[in-house]
DNA sequence: ACGTATGATTGAGG
DNA sequence: CCTCAATCATACGT
């Protein structure tokens, strides 16, 4: 019951929202369809006097309406209807006492610039309305000089008419106050409410989401510090893109649906694991290789033919050939991989399929080099080692096998569990 | 137009 | 506060 009426409610602001947006809030044809009714207004008011007729009464006090007062006080709350500093200060002042002082700044930027120029054209329609105020009341002035001529005209009669006159410009100010605090209403609720710009992150900031998420798939829970820096890191990297800077929680966001739905099923991600898991190895490969050649230069038995890998070999669309470009990369069918065993690892490789396994043995003597590069094997996760990662936040509902998600897996889980150190792959050092 | 992907929100539970 | 789970609302690709 609640829900469907908030619903409805939400429906109902929805269509005044786009009322009012298809509705040019301050064309110059409602405008200037105010001033001809007003023309014509005076002029039977004027005709009506002539004859000696009241069309209206003669209340001429006008309690100060509340209406307006609210209005005055939101805009000037809003900062639309303050005092004229250059650029919009108090625009921005409004933007940045609304929400956090510079957490999302450039959405706030955007806002601004919004606010400021609802502020402008409510600034030069007041200007205009005021004008053409004054320009009604001389000219009504003018009318009765002239009338004077003819027929006897009180003071009061002129006073009557600059207070109609008034009033009814005062009206279409109102209007225009309304008009303006419905605009930053809108903009508000537009800008404020983020749910409703939801914006797609960055190529370069999900993939450095997902790089630090597949390369901490044993327990990702980002701390707070890694956090900021994968927000900061992210918005740094985000150049090209309209701004869209990411925020902690945002980070905090994006992995908790992350690990919801990698959990959901880890079947559809495989792939993109297998991709990071690609990319992360390829990075350490890279280290690997220069390790290589630095090795090779003090042991010169040590073959180095074939491990030219280049980045743009990853670049395949298909999984399959990603798979079997790592599977020949890790039985070295080329010929290469042949470190001298110092540290004995015996990795098991779970092709895509998740049917054949293929076990190779690789000897690397740079440990955490190798752990990046398991996950390139292992790419639903090594839930196993629980107790890597001291620095990570610890979630409450890690259980006790140190694993983050329960065992509802179906697929089979190699578990390769080569020790107590697991040195979590840190491409970011 | 429709289905999927995805960021954000909400509410429960700790 | 946190996380998870469900859900919403939009983006985006077809």
């Amino acid at each position: 019951m609640i829900l469907s009426q908030k619903r409805r409610e939400k429906k109902a602001v929805e269509n005044l929202w786009r009322f009012v947006v298809l509705t040019p809030l301050w064309s110059p044809g409602r405008c200037f369809g105010w001033c001809v009714l007003i023309t014509l207004w005076i002029k039977m008011v004027e005709y009506s006097d002539g004859l000696g007729l009241s069309i209206r009464g003669a209340q001429e006090e006008d309690p100060p309406d509340p209406q307006l007062m609210r209005l005055d006080n939101m805009l000037l709350a809003e900062g639309v209807s303050g005092p004229e500093k250059g650029g919009g200060a108090a625009a921005a002042a409004a933007a940045a006492a609304s929400g956090g002082a510079s957490d999302n700044s450039i959405e706030h930027s955007d806002y601004r610039a919004k606010l400021t120029q609802i502020r402008q054209i409510y600034h030069t329609e007041l200007e205009k309305y005021e004008q053409a105020c004054n320009e009604f009341t001389t000219h009504v002035m003018n009318l009765l000089r002239e009338q004077s001529r003819t027929r006897p005209i009180s003071p009061k009669e002129i006073e009557r008419m600059v207070g109609i006159i008034h009033r009814k410009f005062s009206s279409i100010q109102m209007q225009l106050k309304q008009s303006t605090c419905e605009a930053v209403m809108i903009l508000r609720s537009r800008f404020l409410d983020a749910r409703r710009k939801r914006r797609n992150f960055s190529k370069q900031a999900t993939e450095i989401l997902n790089e630090y998420f597949y390369s901490h798939l044993s327990n990702p829970y980002p701390s707070e510090e890694a956090k900021e820096e994968l927000a900061k890191k992210c918005s740094i990297t985000v150049s090209q893109g309209v701004g869209s800077t990411i925020t902690v929680s945002q980070v905090s966001n994006w992995f908790g649906n992350k690990r919801i739905r990698y959990k959901k099923n880890i079947g559809k991600f495989q792939e993109e694991a297998n991709l990071y898991a690609a990319k992360t190895a390829v990075t350490a490969a890279h280290a690997v290789a220069a390790a290589v050649q630095n090795s090779q230069a003090n042991s010169p038995t040590t073959p180095n033919s074939g491990f030219q890998m280049k980045d743009e070999e990853f670049q395949l669309d298909s999984a399959e050939s990603k798979n079997t470009l790592l599977t020949n990369m890790f039985t070295g069918s080329s010929g290469s991989f042949n470190l001298p065993n110092s540290g004995d690892m015996f990795l098991s490789m779970q092709s895509l399929n998740g049917d054949s396994y293929q076990v190779t043995q690789v000897g690397a003597n740079v440990q955490s080099q190798v752990d990046t590069l398991r996950h390139v094997i292992s790419q639903t996760a090594g839930y196993s080692d629980g107790l890597g990662g001291s620095t990570t936040y610890s979630p409450h509902s890690l259980n006790t096998n140190g694993g983050w998600q329960n065992a509802t897996t179906t697929s089979s889980v190699i578990s390769l569990n080569e020790g107590p150190r697991s040195v979590h792959s840190d491409t970011s050092n």
